[in-house]
RNA sequence: GGGGACGUAGUUCAGCCGGCUAGAACGCUGCCCUGUCACGGCAGAGGUCGCGGGUUCGAGUCCCGUCGUCCCCGCCA
């Protein structure tokens, strides 16, 4: 049943033929996404990656390629030859639809099994099925366009980069583990027994050095790996547009960022505003709540810690106190207000304090505690209108170093702005973060560590502050974040060039010289050898194209992704490996698991 | 590590307070059909109700455990 290809030529995509083409002799080849069978006449959908086309098999006229056609199942690889005709009954839901091809020869490539679901954008199949076929999944047009969208992307960032004098160079993919940060994936030697190499969680240390190597300027579209639990918006592998720039003034840093964006985005017909915002981190954080604010909407946090001092023992909260205003839910029902406080529980906040602003006038069940006089106050200076709700929110408990109560009401005015539908779904806003603390505390660790990484450089001024240990988390660095829409899109910064300094660093981390040096021995030798000053960025592909194509989580712009349990079930990785292997390792396993009755 | 949702034909799902000989749609198989395009018509096949245990006269349904997928917290310099 099947037939060679020979010498049959591919002429046009399925796609591409239009009302023009009429008349011509075309070669197809594709997968049969359909086939309708009349008796006499068969009807074969024909599918490639440009899209679909009508194939007409007609018994009479060509009776090889309709008992070809009367073969043939969904997802067969066949070759249609035939004649483009302009259709009397035009199909508009298709780009073709104007056309079709009157099969002379019909060749059979290649036969398929039934799919485990269909090859349609409307026919749902869970993600778990998807993932395990995702081969056929990827054959649908919107999981197909996808990654073409993510070519696109990342060639033009390619361009764009070019363009400017970066230099495209590899770091290597098995380096060395650096305990710092995230959990990384080891990987054992077998020429040295009991030593291991890590895969990079970014290619930091290498790109600098490429610096002090004289690149000046180096870009990579570099897969970078860490072992954690995954999210929507996490992979344990994810690609990174990692970058990095001899002698530049920060400006420098963001303007190639800007443009490359500007590209980017080009792609999907997105018009950037350049320069992007820029707002300090402290602005953010007391203004919106969070350090990647999404300015698609306004509603800021309004202090209203003074207006809540005398209830402060009554109400047993700790910190400040933040408002916001939700235009027009003055009239929400009882039910509305309930989940309105179940949501800001689970953002961090104590409770959520409610004020009506009415017609009738301002009413709260605070007018007890504070008083009728405070809540006009609240309301002036909040600034809400007749129809507004006015809900304050104080923390659940303390975090050293950041505003709680902030946070808290950040993450409520997210949700707030959703369901009040305050946001636009093709609005774009980017927007650069400054001036970052260089430590935060960890509770965990019980001691400051960095905030970014450990070569972030310093604001001149905060120098001093450094072996201040009162003062730790007043340092302000140099690093920066862009951040689009909410999202941090990705950060970096201008980077420590002198020696001296790192060790300053390091000493303030609680690290010291041996442990500094058995880390990082390399990279501080290096500094020693003319480190010209120096930074760069890195921003998160996959981040970018999800946002870009509309998509809630990152494996639907990864061509191979992982479960959140960190499992390819397509090529089910991770899979254990045989003795021998183990064996030339020198690795011995602790105890091996006994497969479970219900095991893969 | 913790919390939540889900798991029933190939697929997507329904299945109420325990009575099921487990349904629907799509898909699949065979036959018919010259203008279909989610073709249509007729006939048909297809199930370890994720897995294990328990309660019960009786379990898809209730309970316990376990496995898997997704979402969130922790974690992610």
């Amino acid at each position: 049943m099947f037939d060679s290809l020979g010498e049959l030529k591919r002429t046009h995509y399925c796609g591409e033929l239009r009302v023009a083409d009429a008349g011509r002799n075309v070669v197809l080849m594709g997968w049969v996404h359909r086939r309708r069978d009349l008796g006499q006449l068969i009807f074969l959908d024909l599918r490639d990656r440009a899209g679909i086309c009508q194939v007409v098999c007609n018994r009479d006229q060509y009776p090889e390629a309709h008992a070809k056609a009367d073969e043939v199942r969904p997802e067969y690889v066949v070759a249609v030859e035939g004649r483009v005709f302009r259709r009397q009954k035009p199909n508009p839901d298709l780009a073709t639809g104007g056309v079709e091809i009157m099969a002379t020869k019909v060749r059979i490539l290649n036969n398929a099994k039934t799919p485990p679901f269909q090859i349609e954008d409307s026919v749902n199949a869970n993600e778990e099925t998807r993932l395990r076929y995702r081969y056929l999944d990827l054959r649908r047009s919107k999981p197909h366009a996808n990654i073409a969208l993510r070519h696109r992307v990342v060639f033009e960032i390619r361009k764009a980069l070019d363009a400017l004098g970066f230099y495209e160079i590899e770091t290597p993919v098995l380096s060395r583990a650096t305990p710092e940060g995230a959990r990384d994936y080891l990987v054992p030697s077998r020429v040295h027994h009991g030593q291991f190499y890590a895969l990079p969680q970014s290619p930091q240390i290498f790109k600098q050095i490429l610096m002090i190597s004289g690149m000046d300027r180096y870009f990579q579209i570099v897969h970078c790996f860490r072992d954690e639990d995954l999210r929507a918006d996490r992979q344990p592998e994810f690609t990174q547009l990692d970058l990095e720039m001899s002698f530049p003034r920060q400006q420098d840093i963001f303007e190639t960022i800007e443009r490359v964006m500007e590209r980017a985005m080009a792609v999907v017909g997105v018009t950037l505003k350049r320069p992007f915002r820029h707002l300090l981190y402290k602005d953010a954080i007391r203004r919106y709540g969070s350090d990647k604010p999404d300015l698609r909407f306004g509603m800021e946090l309004h202090d209203a810690t003074k207006f809540f001092e005398p209830a402060r023992e009554t109400f047993g909260f700790i910190g400040n106190v933040y408002a916001l205003v939700a235009s027009g839910a003055a009239a929400w029902s009882r039910k509305q207000l309930d989940d309105l406080a179940e949501q800001a529980k689970s953002a961090g906040a104590k409770a959520a304090y409610t004020i009506k602003v009415t017609a009738e006038g301002i009413t709260s069940s605070l007018e007890k505690t504070l008083g009728a006089d405070a809540l006009k106050e609240i309301a002036k200076a909040t600034g809400a209108k007749k129809g507004d709700l006015i809900v304050a929110v104080a923390a659940k408990e303390e975090i050293r170093g950041t505003d709680a109560a902030a946070l808290a009401a950040g993450q409520l005015r997210l949700r707030l702005g959703e369901q009040l539908n305050l946001i636009s779904k093709d609005k774009w806003e980017f927007l650069w973060i400054t001036g970052f603390p260089l430590f935060e505390w960890s509770a965990t660790e019980n001691r400051w560590v960095s905030a970014q990484h450990p070569f972030t450089g310093i604001i001149e001024e905060d120098l001093d502050k450094l072996e201040d240990e009162g003062k730790r988390g007043e340092v302000r660095s140099k690093g920066y974040d862009l951040v689009a829409n909410g999202v941090e899109l990705g950060s970096g910064s201008i980077r420590i060039h002198r020696q001296d300094v790192q060790a300053r660093v390091f000493k303030a981390l609680g690290l010291s010289d041996e442990t500094a040096r058995q880390r990082f021995g390399f990279f501080l030798d290096a500094l020693t050898y003319g480190t010209p000053p120096h930074g760069g960025i890195a921003l998160g592909i996959d981040r970018m194209v999800a946002m870009m194509a509309g998509e809630k989580s990152i494996r639907e712009v990864i061509a191979f992704p992982k479960t959140t349990a960190a499992q390819d079930l397509m090529a089910e990785s991770p899979s254990e490996v045989g003795a021998d292997q183990l064996d030339e390792l020198g690795i011995e396993l602790k105890s091996k698991e006994k497969p479970t009755a219900t095991g893969a």
